[in-house]
DNA sequence: GTCTATAGCCGGATAGAC
DNA sequence: GTCTATCCGGCTATAGAC
């Protein structure tokens, strides 16, 4: 059964997560963290084990989440031009409902100890992935004849930065934003 | 007289830019720096005063840069893409100049002690120049009806990142890069 | 201009009372 | 589960010898 009221563990997550992005890992102090929850830095250790184990359950759960989700995308039997619709939309999603555990990963994943080498791992496929649909659409001839490196670095680079935008844009519904951004990412390079 | 080789100062300048890329500006101690100048840290403060104005100088160096440059286009007498690739033009050169100091003022920014302000008022501007640009292109039917604000956020953040690209890609010519990127980020706004 | 030594402060984390 | 007290190490920056 669901509850309103967050743990104290996911309130801790959660708030360290908006202060990574408003700081970053390092300028955030143990004494901050207690100080935005309301208690003191010793009682956070009652929740969580380290500084470390925070940023690493912040980072590797949504890793995990972008490349299992682009997995199944990539192997659908669709067109390439609709799995890079879907991830896209999925990358909107993800955001959306994550922007502060985004801006962690896109900023701090550098300061991960133990886990940077599986961190890495899944990013480089992620990245190999999206590189392969890309390519598949241009081979298809669904895509014009642009150049993948720099199509490839122009979308995913927009995408990985929307969690800067997207808490300012309450008012823009996530459909439109799907909608505007896959417009606006894509409809140069379609035939 | 130019030399070939930099003062102790600007090698201070340049090591750092380059630590601040890779660890962010809070992560990097002034230990760090002097081990990779070659020097003691207590050394450093006959080059420098503070950590603190080693990023300051950093940051607003470039910023104003930036803010010069779109100020000089924009008074242009020419149409609105002209002008957005002039602004591509400058972003994508002024990046590949000094990419260790652009990954500093997107990611460290927020560590401006004495000068946050003056630095939110430069970037204020630069971006509601940007807007103006794009804003203009749409009014004179040169640009598709796009929704500006989108168009903008795609723009600015493609051009903002590519300090992380730019280096991987040293065998991409500063020119193809240009004519691509303009390609890629335009083709589909264009009428 | 570089060094050694160190001041003074702040960081993550632990011990143990309540 | 939260607190106070504290350890201990690392931080920026300075003092003063060479």
């Amino acid at each position: 059964m669901k509850t309103n009221t967050l743990s104290r563990k996911q309130e801790i997550y959660r708030t360290a997560a908006r202060l990574f992005k408003e700081k970053g890992y390092s300028a955030v102090t143990m004494r901050d963290l207690a100080a935005a929850v309301g208690i003191k830095a010793a009682s956070l250790y009652n929740h969580i084990s380290s500084k470390q184990q925070i940023l690493s359950e912040i980072i590797i759960d949504i890793a995990e989440q972008f490349t299992e989700g682009i997995d199944t995308i990539t192997h659908q039997k669709t067109d390439a031009v609709t799995k890079l619709k879907a991830v896209i939309t999925q990358h909107i999603t993800l955001t959306a409902d994550n922007p502060y555990g985004m801006a962690a990963l896109n900023n701090d994943w550098m300061h991960l100890e133990g886990k940077l080498d599986y961190y890495l791992n899944l990013r480089s496929q992620y990245e190999n992935t999206f590189k392969a649909i890309v390519q598949e659409g241009k081979d298809s001839g669904e895509l014009k004849d642009v150049n993948v490196e720099i199509l490839l670095y122009s979308i995913l680079t927009t995408l990985r930065n929307l969690y800067l935008w997207i808490p300012k844009k309450g008012e823009l519904k996530k459909d439109e934003l799907i909608k505007g951004l896959t417009v606006t990412l894509l409809q140069g390079v379609e035939k």
